[in-house]
Order: structure tokens, then sequence, then C-alpha cells
RNA sequence: GGUCUCGUGGUGAAGUUGGAGUUCACGCCGGCCUGUCAAGCCGGAGGUCGCGGGUUCGAGUCCCGUCGGGACCGCCA
């Protein structure tokens, strides 16, 4: 039993833990009232809560106890009388009679039932009381998840011989990549602080610095846009690892991904299957492809090779879905709807094709298209009587990217639904896109990593083509995380800046604290950062983060409970040499 | 920055074609009740229908604006 480690001078027991092997002991437990039901002044039953779960305390006088009241009873385990057991509680075979109540503290009604009935409060006033929220049953059992998640992930990477090393919150600016926030510096007016958007630049010094394999539990802070599956602030197990591979670092973050899930699930998860970005988006048409659900992305563009429909002429990439039954359900809104969704995209349109009963197709643009055509587009899609078939003709990325938000749209379920399907995405492109205003290419990743050796030929010819050692972790369709096996050679990282636009002059501004100690010796290294939030919140069977947070903000930045962010006193803003600008009107 | 959506006693909902703050469940307060268990019975209190403006004889309901929540897009190297 584990009762023992909880003992305190003022409990015997936990709540949830008494059971048959404990009647005719005394015993006394510490809770919350969770229900009182009184029948007259010689019996009244009260439900003793704590996070453990529930117990029934048979009170034979009359004592005035109320919901969430805070109590300490003492009392004899017996089994229930014939007929009254719960099969509900986990405690239902037995009763704590012959009580004595102590009321520890009286409390006001809670503004909602503390138990599964509050799932359905807005969420809003729950974070208000989110110290209330946290009683129930529902958020005891996330936050202590994520214990057992962040307990497995220290114990893996410790087996592994990693070193926890703390990085600091107070870090310099670096404007690349996600918005920061900033912290004004009392020592240097108009100088500022930032909190770090991940420890990236600090582990990669620390692999010069010979620590070999260094972990963290880090806090990160990106000041963005708030979503299900993103805070201002969340948490990432941190690592990066000396004389390594991109095999070595996936199989060490690996271990500690099936680590964490076995130590929650019960169920210790396949080896994690790998698919290459470039296959990721021919098939599925995202960089985070969730693997529990087929309609796979279909390859078309041979068969309309000398096509008379026009929308299909000259496009670089044709490619089809097949929506499995689906014909009958989409009418012609729910069809506009898709080509709308389609074109906001990007897309030039959409075309769909509905199988009739007699295996014929039906659709606006059916006439366009020769028998053969036909025929090659039902039996590629392996399209039966009944199924709506979606197809882009396109540039390869655009009917990639629409016809993957299409599947998903269509067919994912919610991320927490099982089963677990985790992937390694690899071979990432190196650069993605071009910069608006400068027109050079934009890192895929970041500016640290290290291109794909079998690439380097194309670098300066074409760069777009560069794959890189970055690699990504994808649950469910949901990003864990990233990582990538980064440049320790300066001419190597030189020719990436180049191909950036950044001059040495701005490179050595931007980055020169972190670019001088690779000049002294920097070991080949690699690393990974992945999500605890988002995996803490799958395997708890929830599809928002918030749910596996103690004290989240609303979508907006804000926090119900302490109101933050509060406007500062302006003495405090003197002594920082802030002044704050009149709202724009 | 954008699209969609929600806002009605403490909580969750209903509110029809615009006709009195109306209704239901839970909770709360009081009473009754010796085996209940999200107890039962009786009684009671509790709301500026998010806020502001407009249309109207009359607005929870229609219109405009605004604030707040949520989902998504942009953004998140």
């Amino acid at each position: 039993m584990t009762i023992s480690k909880r003992q305190t001078s003022m409990r015997t027991h936990m709540c949830g833990e008494i059971g048959t092997s404990d009647v005719s002991q005394t015993v006394t437990v510490c809770g919350w009232v969770a229900k009182r039901r009184e029948h007259g002044d010689k019996l009244a039953f009260v439900d003793l809560r704590d996070h453990s779960g529930i117990v029934q305390c048979v009170i034979d006088n009359a004592v005035d106890v109320r919901s969430e009241y805070v109590v300490k009873i003492t009392g004899v385990v017996r089994p229930r009388p014939d007929g009254t057991v719960n099969a509900n509680l986990s405690t239902g075979a037995v009763e704590i009679g012959e009580c004595v109540v102590e009321v520890l503290r009286s409390a006001e009604p809670p503004p909602f039932p503390v138990d599964a009935r509050a799932d359905d409060v807005d969420e809003n006033v729950r974070l208000q009381y989110r110290y209330i929220d946290i009683r129930r049953e529902r958020m005891q059992k996330n936050l202590r998840t994520r214990a057992k998640v962040n307990s497995a992930v220290r114990t893996a990477m410790e087996n592994q011989g990693f070193v926890e090393v703390e990085t600091p919150m107070l870090v310099p600016s670096t404007p690349e990549g996600a918005r920061e926030f900033l912290v004004p510096s009392r020592k240097e007016p108009g100088s500022f602080y930032a909190l770090p958007q991940s420890p990236q630049l600090f582990k990669q010094l620390l692999m010069v610095a010979g620590i070999d394999r260094y972990y963290q539990i880090a806090r990160c802070l990106r000041d963005e846009d708030l979503r299900a599956d993103r805070q201002y602030e969340f948490m990432q197990l941190d690592a990066e690892m000396s004389f390594v591979n991109q095999d070595d670092v996936l199989a060490a973050i690996s271990e500690a991904v099936i680590a964490a899930a076995e130590s929650v699930t019960g169920v210790k998860p396949d080896p994690i299957q790998r698919i290459t970005w470039r296959e990721a988006m021919e098939r599925f048409g995202v960089d985070k492809p969730d693997l529990r659900f087929g309609m796979e992305l279909t390859e078309l563009t041979a068969i309309f090779s000398s096509t008379e429909f026009k929308a299909f002429t000259g496009a670089e990439s044709i490619k089809g879905i097949r929506v499995e039954g689906k014909a009958e359900e989409f009418g012609r809104n729910k069809l506009d709807a898709l080509t709308d969704r389609a074109k906001k995209m990007g897309a030039k349109g959409l075309v769909w094709l509905k199988v009739a009963a007699d295996g014929t197709l039906e659709s606006p643009v059916v006439k366009f298209l020769s028998a053969d055509e036909q025929a090659k587009l039902i039996s590629t899609l392996q399209a039966a009587p009944g199924d709506l078939l979606l197809i882009v003709a396109d540039e390869w990325s655009m009917t990639c990217e629409v016809l993957g938000t299409l599947r998903n749209d269509l067919g994912r379920p919610p991320v927490h639904q099982g089963p677990y399907r985790y992937v390694w995405v690899t071979e990432f492109p190196l650069f993605v896109g071009v910069d608006k205003e400068t027109g050079q290419p934009k890192p895929g990743h970041h500016p640290f990593c290290q291109p794909h050796p079998e690439d380097l030929d194309k670098f300066e010819t074409d760069p777009m083509s560069v794959r890189s050692l970055a690699y990504d972790l994808v649950l469910n369709g949901w990003e864990l995380g990233s990582g990538s096996i980064r440049i320790h050679e300066p001419e190597m990282q030189r020719r990436v800046f180049t191909a950036l636009g950044i001059s040495e002059e701005e490179a050595n501004r931007k980055f020169g604290f972190f670019l001088k100690p690779f000049t002294y010796g920097a070991p080949p290294h690699g690393g990974f950062a992945f999500g605890l939030d988002r995996l803490v919140a799958i395997l708890a069977g929830e599809e928002n983060i918030r749910e596996v947070i103690a004290f989240p903000k609303t979508q907006s930045g804000q926090d119900p409970m302490t109101n933050a962010p509060t406007r500062a006193e302006n003495k405090q803003l003197d002594e920082l040499g802030i002044r704050v600008l009149p709202p724009k009107v």
C-alpha cells in the first residue's frame, strides 16, 4: 500500500484508498465535503473527497458541514449493509462509521459543481476559479499524468547519460523566429532582455563546452497568438548530443517518448516509424501527417498528360483523394464550401466527381474527360459507387497542401482518439519560401541546420531543392517537436548565411556571441526538443493543452484568476525608464 | 490582422412571428425525513438577458458598434 507515504500527523489514510482490507480499523481522513445527504437529526452521509477519491462517512448526529467545507473525520471502517454497495465508487464496498467530525475550515458554496458536471461550465469561469477546478478528478488526473510524463522523461534521459543543465531565462534578444517577450533592464534603461523562445543557442554552446549530452525540461516563451495547442509559455524536453548522427538523436529521443507514453498508458508503443518530408507531402499533403486514417493523396498527373480538360492541362501536379461513401452526403452547398476552402488556400479550383451506382462518374466536368481518363481515374483511386472524388491540379506544393487540408477536414478524428501513431518526419527542406522583403530564401528550421550531405552540390545552383538534416516528431497529426543535426564548421555556416542573404557583418552582429565559440573547437552535434504539454494532452485524452496546464492563459493571453497582465505603476515604469504611449485611436 | 461562433439568476439550458424577466434542471437558504449515494418531499431567495446605441407603441429576440470566451487562418526560424 502507498498509504504510509501519505500519512501525516492529521490523517492515517487517503479517502480513495480505503477498502475492505481496512474493515474494523479506526482511520482518520481529511478532505473536502463533496456531498452531504441528511436524513433527520440522527443520520447523515458525508462524501469526503481528497485527490485520491471519495469515501462515504456515516454521521449519527447533527453536524453542520456543507459543500467544500474542509473537515477531518475519524471513524471505523465497516462493510456497507447489504444492498447499499455503490459500484460507481472505488470505495463503494465500505464506509466509515461512528464518525467524529472536526471542521477545519468552513467554505462558501463553490461557483460550479466540483465534479464531472463542471466539464460543461464556461472555461473562463473554470479558469477564474482554477483552484476549485483542480479539485476535480479530471484535473487531478491530468496534472498527475503530466508529472508521470516528466518523471519518465527524466529517467529515460538520465539512463542514457544525459546531464540536466539549466539555462538562463534572461537572454539576449534574437529577432529571428518567434516574437519574443521583452524584459526591461533597470540598470541600463532602454536595454532589454528577452525571455527564451527555446534554449537553442545555449544548448549548442554546452556541446562546445564538452557536456556531451545535455537535457532540460525547459520553459519556453513565445509571444505569438494562442491556440488549442499553443500557450505563451510551454514546456519542452530539450536535448542536445555530441558526436552523433541523425539516427543517434532519433533513437535517444524515441526512448524518452516511448517511456513517457508507457508510463501513462501502460502500453509500450512500437518503434516509431519514419517518413521523409517529401513522402509525407506526397501522401498526406502535410508535414505533420496523421497516420490514423487513410484517404491518402493519389498521384494522377500521368493520367491527364494529354487531357483536353483545360483546368488540368499543363498542371505540374494533379492529385486526388477518395472520400469513401460520401457522394450522397455532399450536396451542392457542401461541395461549394469545399471549393471555397481550396480557393482560399490559393488553389485555382477544386474538381469533384461522384461515383454513381452504375460505376459511372457524375460531375459538371465529366464531359471534358475522355473515357480512358475516366476509367483510369476510377481504377487508380480504387473508387466505388457512392464515393466522392476530389481532384486538385496546380503546382506540386499547392496541390499537396490543399488536398492535405481537405483530407484532414474530412477524415481526421479528434487528436486524442486512439490509436497513437507516432512518426518521425525527416529530410525537411533547408529553405522554405522566399522572404517577401529581401527576396532571399528563408530557413526551413533555423539557420544552424546542417544541409543534407547529398545535396551540397545543389547549394548554389538550386537552393530550394536542398534537403536538411532536420526532423520532426509527429503524433496523430500534432507536431510534438523538431530537431536537427547542427552546423559545427564555420565555413559551412558562412555558406548558409550567404544563401540566406545574411552578410558577415550582419551575422557577427546578430549571432556573434554564438558564432565565436564555434571557432574554438565545436564537436559535431545535434539535438531535439519536443513539447510536453502536447504529448501529455494527447496521452491524457484531452484535445486542448490548457486542460493539462495548472494555470493557463486564455486565447487573448489573459489569466482570468490573477487578471494578468495588469498595468504597471508609474513608479515602476519611471525606474525602468519606460513611457507608455496613449492607446491608438 | 482576418473568418466563424457563443454571451439569459451561482451553474447549465429553453425562450416560437418582436408582446410583462417567462420557463426547466442543478446549486443556494429554510423546514421535514434513520440507509442515502449527482437522495426524496415542501417552501423560499436570487437576473441591468455582457455593454452602448438604433429601429419600434413595444427588443432577450431585429440592426449597428463594442467588450469578453472559444475554434480556425495569418503568425508560431
